[in-house]
DNA sequence: GCTTGTGAAGTAATTCACAGCC
DNA sequence: GGCTGTGAATTACTTCACAAGC
């Protein structure tokens, strides 16, 4: 099979695939088809093998996938098979939220420091966990050449985003996961995730309308 | 035009369209070609018009898009003409900083109320903003009622996230923004919109393992 | 029997291109 | 000149269906 353009929604299954078998191996489930993880996650079997194949040939005819096997393997493809270390720019209260959001060090992302421009936030403690101490922008460099960050999250108000993200990227982080309003001009190719919480609160509403609309009685 | 069904990546981008139009009008620009508005947001002219054209004739042949009335189109379209009360549900560090997050209101959604049923939590005021005091789950009902609320934002621990969106909806919650990384079962068409940090992280990391794998030398 | 992997078919989304209008 | 709205063409994604293997 071509691999030459994978979909972005393939690789999105992906981490749900991940997620369920890493259920299914603490249940002590050894082999999965393609219809059973399909079953669950709302998706057809073709789906699941189509979206598997992308990146190799994992299956057994007549078997399955071997959860283990398969759980490795999709880590790799992901790149989450190492601990990966991250920092979280901005300690407003959602990058603060972040940094102690436990379902993040569950997938093997460890976020190992904060930083901040603000003089009254410079200096303090986050507690929350690890208590780490907020440091600022211009100790990101050497911080991040020091402990192996990768990856950057970005939870500065919107008017900063774009010039914070630049300072990011020169400062070495390899990724940025953004969850200002913004979208961010960055390097042909550099690894950006946009997590955009207005909008999602936005097509939920339009669902809530739709349905709203299609009742032709009343309000109820 | 047949609005028989309209794609979901449709509905996202109009929301990207009513931020974009609404810094326009804070910058008194009267009106907007396909083309412009496309640009800052790097869709094409033919995608900006084909969204639109799904709900409506909204622009003007040799003119644009007259900003402030698309805003009004889009507004309605979208469910956010009005201001929309909501609540989060689950008071963790998640829940309190999305309490505090100014983007809400700014886009009409105006949280009211938090519950949890953690003894520790309720009774305790969550004073970042209007100060909110944490409410068991069993009064939610009641309030949702009395404050007209109408939407839900989820987020307790994922082990009890099925449990209590059942509660919210039996509560009479119009719809759900769900943070718990599992599929929750709801009603045929009832509104849940998901938001998956962990995956948005692991597609990032995709993203940057790609990247790296497309260099032929070396680590850099 | 059951299951994968994959071309072929089908469906959905996007882009093209142009008639019609300002 | 400019621009929108929209069928037609294209591209992308998903599902079907079956050969090959356990």
């Amino acid at each position: 099979m071509k691999r030459d353009h994978i979909p972005a929604s393939a690789v999105r299954r992906l981490s749900l695939y991940l997620r369920q078998l890493e259920s299914f191996l603490r249940e002590d489930r050894r082999t999965v088809s393609s219809k059973a993880l399909g079953e669950v996650l709302h998706l057809t079997d073709a789906q699941v093998r189509k979206d598997l194949a992308y990146f190799g040939q994992f299956g057994h005819p007549g078997v399955g996938y071997r959860v283990d096997e398969l759980i490795v393997r999709v880590r790799q493809i992901l790149g989450t098979d190492k601990i990966c270390n991250a920092c979280v720019v901005g300690a407003g209260h959602l990058g603060t939220a972040l940094l102690a959001y436990k379902g993040f060090a569950k997938r093997g992302f460890q976020i190992v420091a904060v930083f901040d421009n603000s003089p009254s936030k410079v200096g303090r403690e986050v507690s929350e966990l690890g208590s780490v101490r907020i440091e600022p922008l211009s100790a990101m460099k050497e911080r991040i050449r020091q402990d192996s960050i990768r990856l950057g999250i970005l939870t500065v108000p919107e008017e900063s985003a774009q010039e914070v993200a630049g300072q990011m990227i020169k400062a070495g982080i390899g990724g940025i996961l953004n969850f200002a309003p913004v979208w961010l001009s960055v390097p042909a190719g550099y690894p950006v995730m946009n997590v955009d919480l207005s909008t999602d609160l936005e097509q939920l509403s339009y669902q809530m309308t739709e349905m709203g609309r299609g009742r032709s009685d009343g309000e109820q």
